[in-house]
DNA sequence: GTCACGATTTGT
DNA sequence: CAAATCGTGACG
C-alpha cells in the first residue's frame, strides 16, 4: 500500500509517537526525504516535554510551539538566529509536547546547512510528515554499538542532559 | 510598542 | 572571537 508520495516505507504516526529519546535515537539510519532529495539521518537531539529547560515547549503552549503539542509526525521548523532554519519532528502522543531536531544527515553537516541544502523553511512548519514530499523513509537500523550519546550543542540550558546521538 | 536573546555558520 | 539578522516571548 503505498502513500500519497509514492513510497510504500514511510515511517508511520506509530514511529513518533514514542518517547523523544527513542525515537531521537532510531531515526539515526532513517532517510530524510524532500521531493527528489534525500539524506540519512547521522546526527539528532532530544528536547524533552517535561524537565528539559532548553526546550521550547518549556515555555508552554504558544503560537510558535503550537505544534509541538500537536500530533506526532509533523514539522516543527523555526528560524534560529534569523539565519537557520532548524528541522524538528513532533514526538510523543498528542498533548505531550516532545520534538527532536534534525542536526545532521549525510552528505550534509550541521542543521542550518541541511535545511538549506534540501529547501527546507517555514513553509513546512506543521507539515505531516507521514505524508506529502518531505517525509522519512525507513533505513537500515543502526546498532547500539554505533551509536554515540552526548550532550546537545550550542545551549546554555539543560547542558548537562545527554540528549543528543549520533552514528560514530 | 520595545527589547533582549538564540537548538548556527562563517569569516577575521 | 565577532558579525549577520529576525521572529518570538516577556514586559509595560
Amino acid at each position: 500500500m503505498k502513500s500519497l508520495n509514492g513510497f510504500d516505507n514511510n515511517l508511520d504516526r506509530s514511529f513518533f509517537s514514542r518517547p523523544t529519546a527513542v525515537v531521537a535515537r532510531d531515526l539515526l539510519g532513517q532517510w530524510l526525504v524532500h521531493g527528489d532529495l534525500r539524506a540519512r539521518i547521522s546526527e539528532t537531539e532530544a528536547y524533552l516535554p517535561m524537565g528539559d529547560a532548553a526546550a521550547h515547549a518549556a515555555a508552554g503552549l504558544t503560537k510558535r510551539t503550537k505544534v509541538i503539542f500537536g500530533p506526532p509526525g509533523h514539522a516543527y521548523v523555526y528560524l534560529n538566529y534569523g539565519i537557520h532554519y532548524m528541522l524538528n519532528i513532533v514526538a510523543e502522543p498528542v498533548g505531550t509536547p516532545g520534538c527532536v531536531l534534525i542536526r545532521a544527515a549525510e552528505p550534509w553537516s550541521g542543521p542550518g546547512r541541511l535545511t538549506k541544502a534540501m529547501g527546507i523553511n517555514l513553509s513546512h512548519y506543521g507539515a505531516d510528515l507521514t505524508q506529502g514530499p518531505l517525509t522519512i523513509l525507513r533505513g537500515d537500523a543502526v546498532p547500539d554499538s554505533r551509536v554515540a550519546k552526548t550532550p546537545r550543542i550550542g545551549i546554555r540550558k539543560a547542558s548537562e542532559m545527554y540528549l543528543r546521538f549520533l552514528i560514530a
